[in-house]
DNA sequence: GGTTTATTTATTTTT
DNA sequence: TAAATAAACC
């Protein structure tokens, strides 16, 4: 198995003598369409290169075009170069970029792809080094808290405690880190009552029993396999001539240790990325990476890419203001050449309601073209918010002004449940090996085989040492169950035996998946109408059944994704390989069309562009989350920083940040305090805007009522002074707030009849400091801070 | 075994 | 507040 059988064969096809002769001289590789720094990036060919990029300064245009450079140059031969990313997208579009500049030569670069799908390519060759067969399959994290909580409840730890997603995380950290369970310090381990490294071994020990790897385990057992087997290391820094590396500043411990290996051997790695837009360090992303790497790879050439083809310079002077908060960068100085255009609009509101009302006006103004503005398409503005609950206000909205929107991120297709039962069922008809599939589909849909029936499987195929399939077998030949789910239970069996014999229509059960491990230079072994297959098991499962017979609002769309589901395998030339896709591909496939306003986080941003950009609630402990701070302090709030740079810097024209005095959290109204990163924010840069919709003249009233009413903390904060001191009040609220305002100022009694705007009528029951407790008609019994109340019969006066 | 009610807890996400 | 999860319930 083991036998670097590929590899040799490479060798031997393409001898090094031969190859050094095969070299093409093409001098005249055309680099024009570079300015001076990037063709310095791609010029640079051996030895550790550093390309600095900063956002917008064209760092993929210099990847790309650095690749094909090697290969046009005849430096290296496609399938000597290692280039890793993170995301599929990111190596489809390198893919299709440099194919763009050299045409089909790229079919050959075999080893570009992410770090995780580079990696699971390298350890099916060499499973067996680390105990698992070559066929492993992946777990995604779905199936790894499932084991994890099986493992806790059969180690009898209280599940309360120690919830099975918690103890999961951990360990998911720690593989991040590259840490083994012998390798966890002790200090890590003791801090969770002792409990989690002997979890964790128990966790990696059924992995190997289920012949299974999660997605920290294929870095770290490929790290391991090239420490304790130096003879395999040296074949692949031997093979990889060049290592190219996308957004180097997210990368985990694992995936640089598992780099720095591999570029012992020609030094040829040069790694692309933006300190200042590390913001994956809470799962596990080191900016220390990136930092250290003049260390890490003596002789290393720094290049930095400084000149921005995207924003225009107060949006860019913006964004530098900001970063520029921030210790331990590398630094660097972003400029263009653009025209000045309009400068960063910040608009403080009185809620996250008005914010939200207000940004929909903007939009459609926008989008209908305003006095001597051209209009601008919906396709080019986005909303980008710090956590996801923030776009419920936006979705409301978009919703009731019919503003059409999309949602980018959230849930993806192969994570909903109606998916994952389906792929289930696949993976169970291609290996009667997978105890976790079994699990997951034995009783669904419902076959009578509950709890109880599950565990009765468990043991007789532990006791036999066999899979739960065939446990279920034994059970069913047996009848050590009774009625019902003896019945159900052999036919299912049976349903799986004549799946998996159409599965491998050969007879030749093969676990074995060179198709798909070769990518293309292996022919399937097996063929057969995996379509069909897959159409006929939903079928005879009864699981389409399941859903057409469910009466729930969501169950047409389930049907409607399971179509899509069996649609996706056309692509693919069995089960097997769809399979193999799917568990290192988690993506959203379907793009609607239309023009719409995106909406999605910063962190579903970063790469992207568009000419307008909303960037909503930066408010203290929103943005900069709260959160982020108490957990990881100084270096938290850093984190957050480069948030806020990567998010100013997605826009091309315009840039538009706010804030609101109040909103509600969990639940409960609070007044809020703008965000320190609207202070930091370059004052010759920014224009200090009026919500739309004040009547004017109001303007002065509402400021000195809205001052009286907040406290003294509010008054007094740095970002409040800034705004004043430039002659303008961040919030100057309607006149309908002035009014609720200045109603509150006069206290209420209790027996008041009030009117609140959410939850309508009611009387005060009784005061507690700012708080009133009022029983509303219909909301119930509810404390609510006063001046959200008008009395009864002012609230005529609010018009709504 | 499945449904209803109480309780709890609230980022960011790719592979 | 609201969504998710656990416990209680029929």
């Amino acid at each position: 198995m083991n036998d670097f059988s590929e590899e040799d064969a490479f060798e031997a096809a393409v001898p090094l003598s031969q190859r050094a002769m095969a070299r093409p001289a093409m001098p005249d590789f055309d680099l024009s369409g570079l300015n001076a720094a990037q063709r310095e990036a791609v010029e640079t060919v051996n030895g550790p290169v550093l390309m600095l990029a900063g956002a917008g300064t064209g760092k993929t245009k210099a990847l790309t075009t650095r690749i094909a450079y090697l290969l046009a140059k005849g430096h290296a031969q496609p399938h000597e170069i290692l280039a890793v990313t993170f995301t599929n997208k990111a190596a489809r579009e390198m893919k299709n970029r440099i194919g763009g500049l050299i045409g089909d030569a790229q079919e050959g670069m075999r080893w570009l792809g992410t770090f995780h799908s580079v990696c699971v390519k390298q350890l099916r060759r060499h499973a067996e080094l680390v105990g698992l067969k070559s066929g492993f399959t992946i777990l995604d994290t779905d199936d790894q808290i499932r084991l994890m909580k099986q493992l806790i409840d059969a180690a009898g730890i209280d599940a309360k405690r120690w919830p099975p997603r918690m103890l999961s995380g951990i360990i998911d950290a720690w593989k991040n880190k590259a840490w083994t369970p012998d390798k966890v310090p002790a200090s890590d381990s003791a801090a969770f009552d002792s409990q989690a490294v002997p979890l964790y071994i128990a966790y990696q020990r059924r992995l190997l029993e289920l012949n299974a790897v999660d997605f920290g385990d294929i870095l770290l057992h490929m790290v391991t396999i090239f420490q304790t087997h130096p003879d395999i290391l040296q074949q692949y820094q031997r093979w990889f001539r060049y290592i190219l590396v996308d957004e180097y500043q997210d990368t985990n411990v694992a995936q640089y240790l598992w780099l720095r290996l591999l570029a012992q051997g020609h030094k040829n790695i040069c790694c692309v990325g933006d300190d200042d837009q590390s913001i994956y360090g809470w799962r596990g992303a080191e900016v220390g990476n990136i930092l250290r790497f003049e260390s890490d790879f003596p002789g290393a050439h720094v290049v930095r890419l400084e000149e921005n083809y995207r924003s225009t310079p107060h949006i860019l002077a913006a964004a530098s203001g900001v970063i520029a908060g921030n210790r331990d960068r590398l630094g660097k100085t972003l400029f263009t050449a653009r025209e000045d255009g309009e400068k960063v609009r910040l608009t403080g509101y009185w809620d996250g309601d008005e914010e939200a009302r207000s940004i929909g006006d903007d939009i459609e103004s926008m989008q209908r073209g305003t006095r001597g503005m051209d209009p601008i398409g919906l396709d080019s503005m986005a909303i980008l918010v710090r956590a996801s609950h923030q776009m419920r206000a936006f979705e409301d909205r978009f919703l009731s002004i019919g503003l059409p929107y999309r949602v980018i991120g959230g849930p993806r297709f192969y994570e909903r449940m109606e998916i994952r039962d389906a792929m289930a069922y696949f993976r169970l008809a291609v290996s009667h090996d997978d105890d976790l599939a079994f699990e997951r589909v034995v009783n669904t849909p419902k076959r009578g085989l509950g709890e109880k029936a599950v565990q009765m499987i468990q043991r007789t195929a532990r006791d036999n040492n066999l899979s739960l399939v065939e446990g279920a077998r034994i059970v069913c030949q047996n009848r050590l169950l009774g009625g019902k789910g003896l019945k159900e239970l052999t036919k299912f069996v049976a349903d799986l035996d004549r799946w998996h014999d159409a599965v491998y229509p050969d007879s030749t059960p093969m676990i074995d998946d060179d198709a798909v491990l070769d990518d293309g230079f292996a022919t399937p072994v097996t063929t057969y109408d995996h379509i069909a297959l897959a159409e006929m098991i939903l079928d005879e499962s009864g699981y389409t059944g399941y859903w057409q017979n469910d009466k729930t609002p969501e169950a047409p769309g389930r049907l409607e994704n399971l179509k899509e589901l069996v649609k996706a395998l056309e692509n693919f030339e069995n089960l097997q390989g769809f399979l193999e896709h799917v568990s290192l591909i988690m993506e959203n496939e379907t793009e609607e069309q239309g023009e719409k306003v995106s909406i999605m986080t910063l962190h579903a941003a970063k790469g992207l562009e568009f000419p307008v950009v909303f960037l909503p609630g930066w408010e203290e402990g929103l943005f900069p989350s709260q959160r982020s701070m108490d957990e990881s302090g100084l270096k938290g709030l850093e984190e957050e920083r480069r948030l806020a740079y990567v998010g100013i810097t997605r826009a091309e024209e315009i840039c538009a940040i706010s804030f609101a005095s109040n909103r509600r959290v969990y639940g409960q109204w609070q007044s809020q305090l703008p965000s320190r990163f609207v202070d930091e924010l370059p004052p010759a840069h920014v224009d200090v805007l009026t919500p739309s919709g004040l009547s004017s003249g109001a303007g002065m009233v509402a400021s000195e009522l809205h001052d009286r009413a907040h406290s003294a903390d509010v008054y007094n904060s740095p970002g409040w002074k800034r705004l004043q001191s430039r002659g303008q009040t961040p919030n100057a609220p309607r006149a309908q707030s002035i009014t609720i305002n200045a109603t509150a100022e006069c206290a209420f009694v209790a027996g008041d009849r009030v009117f609140h705007q959410k939850f309508g009528y009611g009387n005060v029951d009784g005061i507690e400091g700012d708080k009133l407790l009022i029983s509303f008609d219909k909301a119930g019994i509810k404390h609510v801070v006063a001046r959200f109340v008008v009395s009864a019969d002012a609230a005529d006066d609010v018009p709504f």
